[in-house]
DNA sequence: CCTATGCAAATACACAGACATAAACTACTT
DNA sequence: AAGTAGTTTATGTCTGTGTATTTGCATAGG
């Protein structure tokens, strides 16, 4: 083959990808190996490593010590969804953020929540209720549940200006999450605060959030009518 | 300070994560250079630039040129959700897995998908309406247009066997799409096809598919009543 | 036929040195 | 004060080499 020169590994993985995409190495085929393709392409061998590596981290081809470079069969493509504070979301739309505190309580922990955190019985947690509007119409509800023990001076904050989402994010900024998304009906306060009639779709993202292991807070957020999480891969 | 010894680039990465973690680094904050760390940690630059760059792809800090590596003060986490087929999501509950074709139409593309995809006028797409089940009940109502301009071929296909989705990913197994979800309530097919009263909370996953920045497929999935789709970050 | 063991092949990781590149900084000019 | 050109510096990348680790395969033993 010929042995090109002044090949950057962007180029190599690009290369590699275009001859994966373009079936000249099949699913399920064995490339050749990194001193070969080194050969090829005429460069160092930690080269054409690094651009393989990013390949096999992007889960288009599987490597394996001595079993060498495999294209994947069925490639698990995963969509990478930013999770962003509300108000951002927001503004990025051009439209004014709004945030009101609706209910603030210390209440001990639920039997539920227990389960869900892992808390012991009878733990203190602050149960938090909010809303949170653009251009003065309803954008999303947050119920949300704060964990005391992980993070005690949470009772020294009122949270009448700044949102638990933001607080949380500046207090714990590196976490751990688990997220379920799902379609719910409105009832109760959600039609209340959302301004829909009862029964009304809406979409729900409720999110349970670790510090080290450590349980930090419960939340479900419950969007107007008709929002749309968007997300590319 | 102490330099250590025998550290692997995972070690450093762990260990400037955990220094972040516990504000020795705060948010925000520069870390010391690659040099600078290479020395404490008793290992090469090289070793030092893969656990910070592991970091900086992570979204946990930032890195420039000459400006050197600074702690992100809000950090961006990303959900990273797996795109599977249905069948795979089924069979992951030890569920048994019933696919049906409900229709299959050459149609002449309808304006909003022309808009949706980006293509001509009067454009042939292939229409299909699909069941998907688990343990005989309703487990998603799939609706999709294949542009069939990018793959001819699948004109060849009557997919009474299998889903349109299994054969693309065989066909187009390396694409790029956006996804929207939300909540929708039942009506017309969707109600009858997943067996719930009209107006029910149902969500659904929309996803643009390219290839080669090719518009290969528009679809449309809606999911069972109550069903929840989960993640971790 | 099955299992254990040893060899070899391919990737994983590391190191030291080098050059490239972008950007912050400085000094100079207008 | 504002722009401009040169310098410095930290990261980005590549090279060539070396060692470590995993694992496929063959071979030997039960």
């Amino acid at each position: 083959m010929s042995a090109q020169k002044n090949m950057g590994f962007q180029d190599i993985r690009d290369e590699v990808l275009n001859r994966i995409q373009t079936r000249i190495w099949p699913q399920g085929s064995l490339l050749p190996t990194e001193l070969e393709l080194a050969a090829e392409f005429g460069c160092a061998r930690a080269t054409v490593n690094r651009a393989l590596r990013e390949l096999a981290d992007e889960g288009i081809i599987t490597r394996r010590r001595k079993g060498g470079t495999r294209v994947v069969t069925t490639p698990v493509k995963q969509a990478k969804l930013p999770i962003t504070v509300v108000r951002q979301t927001i503004e990025d739309m051009n439209a004014e953020y709004r945030y009101a505190l609706v209910s603030r309580n210390m209440i001990s922990c639920p039997p539920w929540l227990q389960a869900k955190l892992g808390l012991q019985e009878g733990a203190q947690v602050l149960h938090l209720n909010c809303m949170h509007h653009a251009d003065n119409r309803p954008f999303q509800f947050e119920e949300r549940w704060i964990n005391t023990d992980t993070v005690p001076h949470v009772v020294d904050q009122d949270f009448l200006t700044i949102g638990p989402n933001e607080w949380l994010l500046s207090e714990i900024p590196f976490s751990d999450a688990e997220i379920a998304f799902s379609a719910v009906p409105a009832t109760g306060q959600l039609q209340e605060f959302l301004s829909v009639p009862p029964g009304t779709p809406l979409f729900q993202l409720e999110r349970i959030t670790w510090f080290q292991n450590k349980p930090v807070t419960f939340v479900r957020m419950t969007f107007h009518q008709g929002y749309q999480m968007r997300t590319k891969y």
